[in-house]
DNA sequence: GTTGTAATATCTGTATACACCGCTACGGTA
DNA sequence: TACCGTAGCGGTGTATACAGATATTACAAC
């Protein structure tokens, strides 16, 4: 089962999911799609409920599939699952990481510092590409935690959720929203404040305060996205993605 | 997609899985299927890709399917995976629970006690069915405890967990270990003490003890099914396991 | 007897035709 | 005009034929 052209669909249409042009709720036809990419219908099925698996996808007999759509309530669902496993995966770190491990997070971290830093100095409208670029060593922090924790299936799981929280708060929330410079810049010093706590308690091999700084972390995290979640829905439009952002998770 | 011949393939696959007719490591034709379950091809591939994400089958490109074997790693890992989603949830139905969840959990727990006096005053030849009785309200309990946590997500992970636990170390596994009664009934005693503590929490609203309390009673059943899966590879002749190597991180 | 290779069988992966379901728009009826 | 039934269309679900990959076996060479 799956093969060379099912995962050329799988990528293809996963690819678009991810980088915003397949919005939620954008429908997924398998003919429509089996035209674009070239191949049979059956291998767009196939990665069609494979990318249902991945909860990128809602599919309905009959009715066909669409970019899944996530209602207030599924996302905070989904947050506290992540807060559950992440927390989880920060205190098994503290144990099992090795010095490999370590200098991994350790890297990730002061790009971060570095990164923020020159952020908090720099005018709002030059920040992007540096946004970008903190956006990516964030992420790089979490997956070394992750892979310190040593355990490949709770790896496998938190990504996956990442990636749906990605799709549904990425392209669409409040980027745009009018927030003050001096307010974002705070919140960066908080965030930056707790991945050292967090570093901190890993290299200690303090498997509790490891848990516990990342679950305050992922905390604070999801209550800043329900927040921006919610404005969004008030009515601010969001905006397109930057090239550097389709790139994520390609 | 996913339609009536899908789910009646799903269905007859998974129950004969989960019954262990086709234990671990049974090779999954599709057209052998196809041609007991009288549906073609195709239902049957979706359904095993359905199973593949349950956890139940494993499928490799132009080599097929068959019933999910795991090795000792994955297995700990799911188990990892499980303690950390269960005891979160403990925590959270301590905070969520409505008065209908409590007089469940109590439900289960009241049966699971009487149960457990019976077994423990009846000879071993009687057991069986007592044992199975008791089985379903231990599953009783833990639903009981998912649901009152309000987490619809949670739970259907957790769910998903079991089963492919049950599948590993259900039907298989050490079922005629050559184990003392005594010994046996101990540990009968412990996990209902167990369950006990956990329900005292939750009644009490004290997230912190649940979650604690169900930490532990996982870990105790993880300790508990390693023994024993060890014991069933090296055919009940080899030694135990020593604590080292039942130390997750070993 | 062992090993390497080629032929073959078996099963999966893909394409495609057809059947069936659900939606929509149109026309008949009160 | 408002409502209901129905027919057509657009889409998925299923069956099946064919192509391609892998394992197995038979046979030959050493």
């Amino acid at each position: 089962m799956k093969s060379v052209n099912t995962d050329v669909a799988y990528d293809y249409i996963r690819k678009r999911i991810l980088s915003g042009e397949y919005p939620p709720g954008h429908p997924l036809l398998t003919e429509t799609l089996s035209n674009e990419i070239k191949v049979s219908r059956t291998p767009v099925r196939d990665a069609l409920r494979k990318l249902e698996t991945d909860g990128l996808v809602t599919i309905r007999a009959h009715l066909g599939a669409s970019v899944k759509k996530m209602d207030l309530k599924e996302f905070r669902e989904m947050c506290d699952l992540r807060l559950a496993l992440e927390s989880h995966a920060a205190g098994l770190a503290a144990v099992n990481h090795t010095d490999a491990d370590l200098s991994e997070i350790k890297y990730a971290l002061e790009a971060m510092r570095s990164l923020t830093e020159e952020i908090i100095s720099v005018s709002v409208t030059k920040e992007r590409p540096l946004l970008n670029e903190l956006m990516r060593e964030d992420v790089r922090f979490h997956i070394a935690i992750m892979t310190a924790a040593k355990n490949d299936l709770m790896k496998k799981e938190i990504l996956r959720l990442h990636l749906i929280n990605r799709v549904l708060s990425g392209p669409s929330a409040g980027e745009n929203a009018p927030v003050k410079k001096a307010e974002t810049d705070a919140r960066r010093r908080l965030v930056l404040a707790k991945h050292t706590d967090i570093y901190k308690a890993i290299a200690a091999s303090d498997p509790v305060a490891a848990k516990r700084e990342m679950e305050f972390h992922i905390q604070e995290l999801i209550d800043h996205n329900l927040r921006i979640l919610a404005r969004a829905e008030s009515g601010y439009l969001a905006r397109e993605l930057t090239p550097e952002e389709l790139a994520y998770g390609a």
